[in-house]
Formats: C-alpha cells, structure tokens, sequence
DNA sequence: CTTCATTTTCGAACATGTTCAAAACATACG
DNA sequence: CGTATGTTTTGAACATGTTCGAAAATGAAG
C-alpha cells in the first residue's frame, strides 16, 4: 500500500504473459512469511493476526482471503520445520543401518529442529491439540506434513537390518512416529534446563526398546503386540 | 436479581450469627452450580461466560468476581467427575486382589465416568492441555483433584498381591495414572462407535502388562525400566 | 441512626479471532 | 474505449474471555 505500486523497477512490462494470480501469489507469500517470522519471534499467543496485518501493510480482511484461519498460518510453520527436521535427518541417516541407531538420529534431530519453538510450546501445543483444528498433525489438513513425517521414520526402519515380522514392520513406521508425538508432548512439558529430562527419556527409551525388540518374536507375545500395534497405527483426528 | 431479593421465607433473621459471607458463598455455589450443569449440557465451546451470568441471574464481572478464569470453573467439574470415579472405582476395587483387574476396573470406571463428555471432549481437551492453564491435571492448581487421582491408582496397587521391587512399586501409581491420561487423550480421539478402539487398546494394554510385569524383575531389564519409570513419574506441568 | 470501611455487584470497555458486504482493481470482450 | 465479470482488498461489525472503576449492599463502630 505504502510501498511500490507496480512502478518498480521489476521487469513487470518484460513478461506479458505472467500469468493471472502472480499478484496474489506474491500478496500470499508476504502475508505468509510475515506470519512465519511472527511466529518464531513472539510465539502462537503474541502473534496476532492484526500485528501480521499491519507488518505485512496489509488489511486484516486481506489476511483472512489467503488464509481462513491463524491456525491455517501455523500450518505453514509447521510445514516448514518439518522439512527441516528431514534435511537434518536424512544426512545423519546415511551413517548407520541399526535400527534403534537411526530412530535415535530421526528422534535427536527432530527434538533440535523444535528447540528454538520450546518457550512457545504451551501456544502451540494448545493450538494443536483439538482433534478438530487443521493444526492437529493427526488431521486431514496435515496429511501432506505427516506424510513427510512418517515417511522419515520410513526411512529409518527400511534403512535398517532387522529381523522383525513383516506385518509389525509394516505398522512400526507410525507408531514411532506417534512415539514422536509423545516424546514432543513430554518436550513441551520438561522445564529442565537444556531438556535434559527429555533427552534422558529418549535415551532410556531407546535402550529399552532395542531391549525389547527382540521379544517381539516370541510367541506369546507377538499377537498382543501386533494388535496393538495396529491400533494405536491407525489413530487419526 | 428478578429473583427473591432477601426477602424470601428463609430463616435468615433467626440465624442472626451467620457467618459473614455466607451470602457470598451461596452466589458463588449458584454461578458454579449453572456453569457446570451448562459444561454437562452444552460442553466447553458453547457455554460462555455471559450465559452462565444469564442463568445465573448475576452480572458477568460478578461471575469473574468468584472464578478468574473460565478454566477456573471446569476445574470445579474436573473436581466433581473425578469424585465419581473414584465412588465409582472403590466399590468394585473391593472384589478384586490382581493387580492388572484392579487396574482395569480403575480404567473402565474412569472411562465410563468421562463419556457423556464425549462429544465435547475437543473443547475440553484444548482447554486442559496448556501446561500454563490450571486445568491442566499435571498442574500445580489441580494438585487437589490429581491426588485424587493417583490416589485411586495407589490404591489399585497397594491393595494387589504382587512382587514388584519396592522402588517400582512406589512410582508405578504416578505411571499408571500418566497412562490413564494418555487413554484419556486416544479416547477423545476415538470415532469408533462405542469407544470400542479405545476398549481394545485398554484390554490389549493390560494383556500385554500382564505379561511384561514379571520382566521387570530380569536383572537386565530392571535397572532401566526404573530409571524410565521415575523419569516418567516426575512430570508436571 | 450515622459514618465509614469492606465486600459484592454491575456495566462499560478492551483485545482478539472471525465474518461480511461493499469498494477497488484487473481482465476479457464488444 | 466502455462495460461486464471475476478477483482482491478493505473496514466495519460481532462474539467471547477478561479487566476495571465505580456504584450498591453489608456490617461494624460510635
């Protein structure tokens, strides 16, 4: 509004056929990346869509065009992190093939990916949590990013040498994948200094599981296991 | 304000030495009265603090005079559903001495008490989850209603025969009552008619701890399932 | 009964997410 | 150019949780 009106110095006039919408595309992505930056600043809470507004030199209304909630620009964020936990994920995934090994470096480097979210987290996680809200990484709005997701811990099962049953391998994916969920549940909770308590969790939990997997053969249990398994697999918002 | 201004058929000039506020607590009993039959009825969302002052009969600042925050108010249900589980859950807990039984009686009564909730769990859900809001059961404000809680999980282990390590035994109420919190969480995410997922996962869960809890005692197993299991207990809010 | 301090009650005000009708703009067509 | 059609943008409005200053009620002291 304030600033250049289509005078400027962009070859604008070159490009005749720039198609329809490029305009609004651009007005979008400002209001998006203004929104981002809000976001990594201030937090969910102080982040108000008037202040994302007027940064933008934009009106309110205008905001509501391109996004039909604040949440649906939170959605974006977390779209954004999530490619960066993969890039940071797949490089170190490169470097081992033990299972428990690469769950750890998808675990480590998602935690490291949040932390600079960690004051924040209650905004976030409040934000998140409804079942109904397109946030909920569990919902049909967040496919796309889940998808991203499970797909990293994907990698780190199919990456990995293992003996485990196919059908449990098949569901393991999303469940530590929803492990991940839980282990940022207990992250947004830890007021340890460095997150000390969360990383001991995932530390422990790590030993345990590489403990345990092996049982997961056993008769006995295999049959329990699988059924919860794919119960707890198949949770969606 | 319609109603009865004082000068009603109470006895309330032959009690000339009622305590001074008493007045204030009947207001503060109506305003919690109206609210939480409005929470059973309409759920979180729909029940605003206007319509509670409306019901009331009572100007909205005066609701804030008796309750800081809405939340405050869902705390008083939190309160009243959580002394029907534990009426609930102690008059079965009577009939039973196995451990993983009494767990599960604890768990079905607490599952049963929540679901006319059901529908409305989102909103509540949403408003309990911020670690900052005194809803939250982990939270210092709900220290009250949470030794309630875990209290009826200690009960659940104090008065099984078992042969767990006394160290485990200690923090596993804290632990069995963080797992009920999470079925909490599937259960308000569960669709399935009935809550017939959130059943099975139950019953598979304390199979399948059924089979693991002898484990605990294997030499190798022990010394990190305490470390986890303390880690675990320690959360708060 | 009057006076004064305390408790209770009220109603207006504020910030925020969200909605909406209308204005401004752009584009295609005659 | 001028008009019609569709897209973008705006600003006012609404509902809600919450805050606050002032009025009313209450009760103790003189």
């Amino acid at each position: 509004m304030f600033e250049n009106e289509g005078v400027g110095i962009e070859p604008e006039a070159a490009e005749p056929k720039r198609r329809a919408g490029a305009k609004a595309e651009r007005t979008r992505a400002l209001i998006r990346d203004t929104a981002l930056a809000s976001f990594r600043e201030r937090g969910y809470d102080d982040t108000t869509l008037r202040l994302i507004a007027q940064e933008a030199g934009v009106s309110l209304g205008n905001a509501y065009y391109y996004f039909p909630t604040k949440n649906h620009l939170v959605q974006e964020l977390y779209a954004e992190v999530q490619r960066e936990h993969r890039a940071a994920a797949t490089e170190l995934l490169a470097g081992s093939d033990e299972l428990v090994d690469r769950l750890g470096i998808v675990y480590r480097t998602g935690l490291a990916t949040l932390e600079p979210f960690h004051a924040f987290a209650p905004g976030f996680l409040t934000a998140a949590i409804s079942p109904r809200s397109p946030l909920n990484p569990l919902a049909e709005d967040s496919a796309e990013a889940r998808e991203l997701a499970v797909g990293l811990f994907r990698d780190a099962v199919a990456g990995a040498r293992h003996s485990l049953p196919d059908d449990l391998a098949r569901s393991l994916p999303e469940v530590f994948w929803l492990a991940y969920l839980l282990l940022a549940l207990f992250w947004a909770y830890d007021r340890s200094p460095g997150r000390e308590r969360t990383l001991r969790l995932l530390d422990g939990g790590l030993r345990l599981l590489g403990l345990a997997l092996p049982l997961a053969r056993l008769p006995l249990l295999r049959r329990p296991l699988r059924e919860l398994v794919e119960l707890v697999a198949a949770v969606r918002a």
